[in-house]
DNA sequence: AAACATCTTTATAAAATCTTTATAAGGCGA
DNA sequence: TCGCCTTATAAAGATTTTATAAAGATGTTT
């Protein structure tokens, strides 16, 4: 089996090294960024296993980081914050991030934390495929097809339809949606969420306006099938 | 199984022999007060699985007794109520009594009510799904499924049938069920209630007109089975 | 910088739902 | 049977919710 990669976004050089040499003698693969601008053009070339995320950057709050990784990043991304900073904590983890710890951390819990959080990338979802009707959804290639044709998804989309398919058959409330897709603050931009149901629609609807998979349920939300 | 016990609380001695007998002999236990005083007092000690009680006493009046009992007292209130007295059971049902029987009261159908507000205590129930016959709710998918097929609810007609559901086998009178569902301001508007069971009706029974779940207790309110 | 893809807003049309009104139908006692 | 009261049903009007297009904003790629 393959080393499973790491990339390490911190600023301070000091971390960075405590850090690499750990991990590397735990036998996984490091590369580090000392920005926020490098770290998310390293994460989009390597697309790694796993992201340890420090909150505190120079350039770019690690929130908007945050925020842009989880528009592509499907895998886990454990934040690393400064003590006393619970809000940033809850915030971070309403963004998306898999877990935190708070500095200083002892080397043993890191470590525990990054196996667990590698473990659930390998989530059976993410390799298998669904059928529904003349839908294709390989989630292990992030691609899906209608009637054998590839179609292509935006991001926002893709995590779109996969919700939907996880949930499939329940209702879903916009806000439940909104808070999954976009984040906790979006709870209340019902419009996102009707611009893009229309254009997945569009996309994986034989009549968009007469919707097979994707029912509105007025006045609540939404509901796969 | 144990016996289940029931309390009755009358004041006429020939009432309380008829009901203890008959009871008795359908395997009940039976306990009776002649007073409220001494219902009060009894139920306390004995906290039995049912009370049958009589709102015409002589020492305290019986929506008094309801309402002392309901302070503590879960399980079912059966009301016994002399025939022409609709105020008086429809504030008894405001008050938390489960259900009502008019003097005199054929024995069978004592018996059947009996039986549904024992069945009630044993059902505070915390599983998602509920079947009634051909009538399935799925509560943690907000889904309602009639012969198999999913049936699509307005959000007023779902919260509608959830109150029936979570009240099963028990009276509920307009003004309940319009403060329960529109507000405590709509308890007035009987005639929204009406279009809306009409509607929910039109969705759920085989045959709206002669409706097997959704009951129409004229004067008082309706009630689900 | 220009071209492109995507996301975010705004505007407006269309659909669904709720509210109100009108009228029919059923039950019950006089 | 008639009149009265309650309930049921249909349908018009009002309001809310949803769908869709399109313009503006942002960021990326060439």
């Amino acid at each position: 089996m393959n080393k499973a990669e790491i990339l390490i976004i911190d600023d301070e050089a000091q971390i960075r090294k405590l850090l690499q040499i750990n991990l590397e003698s735990n036998d996984y693969k490091v590369i580090t960024a000392a920005s926020g601008h490098e770290g998310l053009s390293l994460a989009a070339n390597h697309s790694p296993d796993l992201i340890l995320l420090d909150l505190g950057l120079p350039d770019i709050s690690g929130h908007k980081i945050l925020q842009e990784l989880r528009q592509w990043y499907q895998k886990s991304i454990i934040i690393l914050s400064v003590m006393d900073n619970e809000s940033d904590i809850v915030q971070a983890l309403d963004n998306g991030a898999t877990d935190y710890l708070t500095k200083p951390f002892r080397t043993g819990e890191l470590l525990a934390r990054i196996r667990a959080a590698i473990r659930r990338n390998l989530d059976p979802d993410q390799s298998t495929i669904k059928v529904y009707g003349d839908l294709e959804v390989d989630f292990g290639a992030r691609m899906v097809k209608k009637n054998q044709e590839t179609i292509k998804l935006t991001q926002t989309e893709y995590n779109l339809l996969v919700l939907f398919i996880k949930n499939e058959g329940k209702v879903l409330t916009h806000q439940f949606i909104l808070k999954e897709i976009w984040g906790y603050s979006y709870q209340m931009e019902t419009q996102y969420l009707r611009v893009f149901v229309g254009t997945l629609r569009k996309k994986i609807e034989d009549s968009p306006n007469i919707p097979k998979h994707i029912i509105t349920e007025s006045g609540i939300g939404y509901r796969f099938q």
